[in-house]
DNA sequence: ATGTTATGAACGAACGACCGTTCACTATCT
DNA sequence: AGATAGTGAACGGTCGTTCGTTCATAACAT
């Protein structure tokens, strides 16, 4: 049981980022695998020499995106003071999905894993991690009164989510200033935490 | 300028329910024009007669959301009772949000409205209604002393919204009970918008 | 060192299916 | 007659995928 396996080809590695480039600027249906191909310089044939399919693309993307989570579950797991561990996370993940890159493919992976199994399992594995490591935080702020005491933590910890990822999706259409967008998110949620 | 320049072609409205029930199961661009037509029981060459084009189809549909909207804003605007004015929107809206039709058929406009300014456009002219609605109740509450006051209106009803519409969003995946999640949701909000 | 074999990345033509749209045409009603 | 509603074949593309092939390198036997 290594990290990984085998180290990932090179290759590999620049059909996925022209296949992130792709999906952001087309969408992922609106995407075809020639388009990814000539993005990355390679052959179409040689693009299933490392990728099942186009779907195995999305389903790499979706883990990547999934590992770069663990900072902010690390933040919120066991933190010795919840409120300003939340405040942190509120202010880094408010920031991280206002990016638009992060946004749009946030999106496109959510809708595809509405109707596709391989995704949606890739794809829940990661929101339930951060949510679970939300809930902790919530919880243990609760225990010690910074929070208030919600009968259903996790829905909470849904909310504050939805809250922020909320942001960061209409971040792409309206471009208000963020920081003072994420100064009202970082109160709004704090004030509705309050016991 | 009448409401409706001519009656709609009882045909239309069956196509536009065809097509409905073909985005809901497959999404917008999985959907064929040839399947929107089969479901309708027309042939192709009809539906033309009928609709510009595909995108044509999903622009009334995304008019046709909109005008489901006129309740909720009428409920928000110039309320006698802000808080109450509140407390009935968050409920019933976040129970419309929560229907898996109304959820799907919104992230479906959403996402395509993101790269077609056409819909952009119907989406944003409706999604601005509601919004300005949600904003005037607030600030007529916050005039009152029943809300807090932010600096920033309309980043709240965005939150609001986002809050609400993440949560029949979430919903489409885990199928929890709604009545309780609603319950949450409606403590949560009423809490951050407290003074 | 030299010939032999095996490996796997890289290529692009080809496949069958499907795409959105157009169009020539027919049927029905005023 | 003319307008309206309806038909489905046909068009030119694009789709995701498969396939036979090339070729540089690696491994091995002699």
């Amino acid at each position: 049981m290594s990290e990984t396996e085998k180290p990932i080809h090179p290759r590999k590695i620049e059909i996925v980022y022209a296949a992130v480039t792709c999906f952001l600027e087309r969408g992922y249906h609106q995407t075809g695998v020639r388009d990814i191909a000539k993005q990355a310089g390679v052959s179409l044939g040689n693009l299933y020499n490392h990728f099942k399919g186009k779907e195995a693309v999305l389903a790499f993307i979706a883990e990547i995106e999934g590992e770069e989570l663990a900072g902010y579950i690390e933040l919120l797991s066991e933190p010795n003071d919840p409120q300003a561990a939340l405040e942190q996370f509120i202010n880094d993940y408010a920031e991280y999905v206002s990016r638009p890159e992060n946004a749009l493919l946030g999106v496109e992976i959510l809708t595809e894993a509405l109707r596709n199994p391989m995704i949606a399992d890739v794809f829940g594995r990661n929101r339930s991690r951060l949510i679970d490591a939300l809930v902790s935080c919530l919880s243990e702020g609760a225990k010690s009164g910074a929070f208030a005491s919600y009968d259903d933590d996790r829905a909470v910890a849904c909310m504050v989510l939805d809250t922020l990822e909320g942001h960061g999706l209409r971040s792409l259409s309206k471009n208000l200033s963020s920081t003072s967008a994420i100064q009202s998110l970082h109160s709004f949620l704090l004030n509705g935490l309050k016991p």
